[in-house]
DNA sequence: GGCTAGGATGACCGCGTGGTCATTGACCGG
DNA sequence: CCGGTCAATGACCACGCGGTCATCCTAGCC
């Protein structure tokens, strides 16, 4: 989570590291919490606890900095999602899926703030992105479950008369959903998503699992288990 | 999508239909193209053309707009899926399915502007309403998603070892993204979603129906098909 | 000590916002 | 024809925004 040496002026790479975090982490904190066009440069001032001008000789716009955010969230996103396919490759696909939300949830754990950036990002319509970045945004994950799907399909542990593209869009909304809900009061709170304990998690895995791997109609021999 | 006639003061509700019609509909647009609060009480006024004043005596506030707006958005909203529950209240459950999301899409083409006001308000956050009223919007579909699941479920349509409120939670997100996806130009557009033709909307259908029917596990014993 | 280069600063600018209110003028009953 | 009622109007207000810039301050050099 350091600041991208990548991003903003020149005079703002030149700066201790300890200064260029504080401003920063300021900027990530205000993006968090108010989406782009809410976000005030005022206000990352403030948190910062330097001038007005220096911020603005740091980033020439407010869209600078909030591309350096993005760019510095998306690297974090990337790192993630890198190390959980790296962990998990030899594993059955059902138990990927299985770590992928583990770690989405610890993701969101450890980052809440970018979490949030990037779920705010690709969900909300409302940044200064253009439509060939945001599609490109989410080619990003879902390419990702495409790959994984694909992995499993040549394995032979899926079915192989599914549409992939489009399976991998729907796998992946499913996910986005349950980890937005993960941190988002609103949505699911009756159910023990938000902010549940390991017990809640686990139930939500499972029925995930259950969902994606069986689907919900009834075996066509049923074994054990009648209706009415 | 008539006016409300429970919306704004007593001055607003004596208007004739067309004016209190003219308003209502220039709310609508401007707050389905910016959301809640990057619409402009003065961009209202300037697509009604009406005196600004005026508008503040339709409407105290621009909260007591929006949520005229979002009331007879709601009341849309709850008429479609009660339609959808009664015209196909004897069919199998997946059948049901199907023709939600062929409604899903229909609402959208012939209420484009509401879809937006309505996905925009249960997905953003950003809107002026608590948690409290939320939790309630979210439960709206969760439950209506939910009772159809508990219908199929003791007519021994699909599995009972189901959890049924946190599949139900599942499958609406799938849904919901799905709807969204439609009207959304940077989600799926490569994959003949969004604006797509009937073929791909059919496809679509098929594609979820597969998945949340059968799931993606190969059938336990593999009849016609096999791996590699 | 005097000079200079360049980062830090916050007052300031123009603008758009949500919201107000004094004024206007159409209408109506006597 | 008058007086009263009340909806319509747009100039106006305070505020917060993104962004600028003249000024200040300090570190380094002779």
């Amino acid at each position: 989570m350091s600041s991208s040496p990548l991003a903003g002026t020149r005079l703002f790479r030149s700066l201790t590291p300890e200064k260029r975090e504080k401003v920063f982490k300021a900027a990530v904190r205000e993006f968090a919490s108010k989406g782009y066009r809410n976000a005030s440069m005022n206000s990352v001032v403030k948190i910062a606890r330097i001038s007005k001008g220096s911020l603005f000789q740091y980033f020439r716009t407010k869209q600078d900095l909030f591309d350096g955010v993005v760019e510095m969230a998306l690297i974090e996103v990337k790192n993630y999602l890198r190390q959980v396919r790296e962990e998990t490759s030899g594993m059955p696909f059902f138990d990927r899926m299985a770590r992928l939300i583990r770690a989405g949830f610890g993701f969101i754990d450890t980052h809440p703030l970018l979490a949030r950036i990037y779920f705010h990002l690709i969900q909300s319509g409302e940044t200064p992105f253009g439509v060939e970045r945001m599609l490109q945004l989410h080619k990003l994950s879902d390419e990702f479950m495409a790959d994984l799907i694909h992995d499993a399909m040549s394995r032979g542990e899926i079915r192989e008369d599914l549409d992939v593209e489009r399976v991998a869009f729907l796998v992946n909304a499913l996910m986005e959903t349950l980890l937005r809900a993960y941190y988002t009061e609103f949505m699911a709170s009756g159910l023990g998503l938000y902010r549940g304990d390991e017990a809640d998690l686990d139930a939500w895995v499972a029925t995930f699992l259950e969902l994606v791997h069986r689907g919900m109609g009834r075996p066509k021999e049923a074994i054990g288990q009648s209706a009415t």
